[in-house]
DNA sequence: AAATTTAAGATTGTCGACAATTTCGAACTT
DNA sequence: AAGTTCGAAATTGTCGACAATCTTAAATTT
């Protein structure tokens, strides 16, 4: 009989050199301390966080697998450059697997987790009326409302991707490219709408509404690059 | 039969240990010679492979985010355990992303790669008229079948998520739970329409008809596993 | 005899050094 | 002077050994 140990719980709390490096660089990748298309020198990124090369290409390899960063053989590993088109591209990877998250989450998110995440919207609220320009407290709580979406859906591997590969790469392209809706009370509307249709109990609407605020988010994005690259004259 | 080669270049054609023994592994947990939930020994493996650890921890690390994997710190890695129910979420993604992959291929597909892939589903139909019990060529047919659509999208981010993660994993589901089409002709047919849609450029129909495609092989899968949970009474 | 403790064995994580490959610059040729 | 070729330096890939942690099995205690 195969034991089932899914218990990813208590992971022995001491977490391993690789991990907690790894962890420090994605955040220096998103916030932009390491900017994008830099070229990453083993020895130095090494030195700099005082372990060894061993562990550290064990955290390159993570990064890569969280598409943060690209490898070469022989030549070196960079850190991903953002081009316009793939940003539009993961915005319609989110469109699907948000969409799918969205319906699910009409049919199996919690009650509990409802009304937790109702609650989230209010706080939402009160931060846009008091901090009207400030677009950081929006960018990340935009991201924790979508999370939570995913989370309800109760799809372990939705969550595997979403929350695990892609939100990192999200994060990143919203500090580089400053992306933050551009009205915000229009989508604290729209995120009022989906958690309505969801605790309605209604898959079909929820994943409409989903995909139209995503798909929304994604024309903006591509109006406000089409409109830079045309006073560029590429 | 097509290769699946990323469209990353030519890499210079020594690729490194690492990669070569992570394309050998990858086969070997596929086909169910390492069999699931198989504790992996990282000193065995490497004689085994007649590589040090080092590269053969490289390989590990890309087999954990191919999801063929899963490691823990200071306990090891042992191949994934296939479960019924992340069988089934796993459909539930496919639907999203390969629904979305074939609503942006309705749009963007050349059209000689749409001659190309009915020609492919011609031969299909031959190699299901003369082998007709034998379903190896209808999984890997079918899934040719799917990742050309992914392709056909002209999504990069859609291909690296399907084609490059997801796939690996849905071949080895396939095999250790012997899932092939119930109905190959009927499967067949869905092929046939949804490439019409494409050819017709109709993006709405060409989404619905895959979604509904992948749908029917989850509620399969479903049905199967509830009867056989049924019998043993679990 | 059952359960707890402890110690030996094995396995994973980490490190430093060596080999293979690329890169950059200097010397040479035309 | 421009381009090519060659070589030294730097970087990545690989290896073997040591340290930290987990697993096991025996030995002791209740």
């Amino acid at each position: 009989m195969t034991e089932i140990v899914d218990d990813k719980a208590f992971q022995s709390e001491s977490r391993t050199l690789a991990d907690r490096v790894c962890e420090e660089i994605v955040n220096a990748i998103v916030v932009g301390d390491i900017p994008p298309g830099q070229k990453i020198s083993e020895p130095e990124l090494a030195r700099t966080y005082g372990i060894s090369r061993g562990p550290l290409r064990e955290a390159m390899r993570r990064l890569e697998a969280l598409r943060l960063v690209e490898r070469k053989p022989h030549i070196g590993a960079r850190v991903v450059n953002l081009s316009a088109k793939e940003l539009v591209e993961i915005y319609r990877v989110r469109e699907a697997l948000e969409g799918m998250a969205c319906r699910l989450a009409a049919e199996n998110m919690p009650q509990d987790e409802i009304d937790s995440l109702r609650t989230l919207l209010n706080e939402h609220e009160q931060n846009i009326e008091q901090l009207d320009g400030r677009s950081y407290f929006q960018k990340e709580g935009d991201l924790d409302f979508h999370y939570r979406i995913v989370h309800g859906s109760k799809n372990s591997k939705l969550l595997e991707f979403l929350g695990g590969d892609l939100y990192h790469l999200v994060r990143m392209y919203r500090y580089q490219f400053s992306v933050s809706s551009s009205r915000p009370k229009r989508a604290l509307k729209e995120h009022r709408q989906i958690i309505d249709a969801i605790e309605s109990r209604d898959p079909e609407l929820a994943e409409m509404l989903m995909r139209r605020h995503i798909g929304a988010a994604r024309r903006n994005v591509e109006e406000k690059l089409n409109a830079a690259t045309e006073t560029r004259g590429e």
